[in-house]
DNA sequence: CGATTTTAGTAACATGAGTTACTATTTTGC
DNA sequence: GCAAAATAGTAACTCATGTTACTAAAATCG
């Protein structure tokens, strides 16, 4: 992983470019460090904990996806929309879960252009296994926050996201 | 960039997870969501920023890390350290910065193993006509947020970033 | 001192995701 | 109804970065 030990490299650099040439927002430079800091290591925390079951991050979320719709089926255009990425990764995804059997491609009847992807019984199988660790890996991450702190870092980031956009 | 309109698909689909397999703990995956859905539109805010003066965020990070030092110099493993990233991509954003001409390499006197990057004129003088520019950039981020908003941020940022380790 | 371990730098390879370009199909608007 | 525009899926390419393997040069310690 990251060979960093910690973030406190990263605020003297910050300080001795305010030395040198003064006017940094400094709070503000910090919050967004914090950030890039932050999203390496949870994403192999969370990485880590399903690699052991061979599938990554964005399978993982695939596969959530698929199990959360009525008929288990989703075009690619939805799995692209949910997990927020392109249509070609969309594709890619596709194929790693045919691949492993956790979902099967078939033609859409209705639109020709689509193509339906179904989770198969194989696919909810990993699904229902997987998800009680990953809710637990999920409450450790948080388990220092009491509900007040979680309360205001949610409305903080949704406020963050509306001024970038998403 | 990303296609998908908001997040609000996301918390769907983690609602009807929630009504077909019970047990979620949804505050925990929204807070964790909401991270991952934050970052590449961060990234590609402050890239979008760099990208028209020909440098990308990790190469802007160098620039600075370099300006900060007493001397301008830094050896491949001292960014690497600083930029939390691997020595191998020390490497390169080293090739991009000698490539340019704002940095040059040079063996160490004192350790034969090591090199030594120093900042050329020219470098400084990208750094400080881009540091007003990069810092409205982060002003304009965090605008929105009052002193006590970000000074909780911080705190439960610094919170979650010890929890993962960094 | 000399053998072993550690550190610095790098090249070759692997991974994950975005961009562009293309085809097939459907929808829209005259 | 049909020409033009929009949409779905995908392949080829590119970019950014991490992992592994290697070499050379210190540092350690017995």
């Amino acid at each position: 992983m990251s060979p960093n030990k910690s973030f406190s490299q990263l605020e003297q650099a910050i300080n001795r470019v305010e030395a040198r040439f003064p006017g940094t927002p400094r709070q503000e430079v910090i919050l967004t460090r914090l950030l890039f800091h932050i999203m390496p290591r949870l994403s192999t925390h969370l990485c880590d904990n399903l690699k052991q079951h061979g599938l990554n991050e964005t399978v993982w979320m695939a596969l959530l996806a698929l199990y959360a719709c009525p008929n288990q089926t989703l075009n690619p255009s939805d799995i692209s929309e949910t997990l927020d990425s392109s249509r070609t990764n969309a594709t890619r995804i596709a194929d790693e879960l045919v691949k492993n059997g956790w979902a099967a491609r078939s033609a859409s009847a209705e639109d020709r252009r689509k193509i339906v992807l179904e989770l198969t019984p194989s696919g909810v199988a990993l699904v229902e296994s997987l998800l009680p660790f990953s809710r637990e890996v999920h409450k450790q991450l948080w388990a220092d926050f009491d509900d007040d702190e979680k309360q205001i870092l949610e409305r903080l980031m949704r406020k963050l996201l509306r001024q970038l956009g998403g």
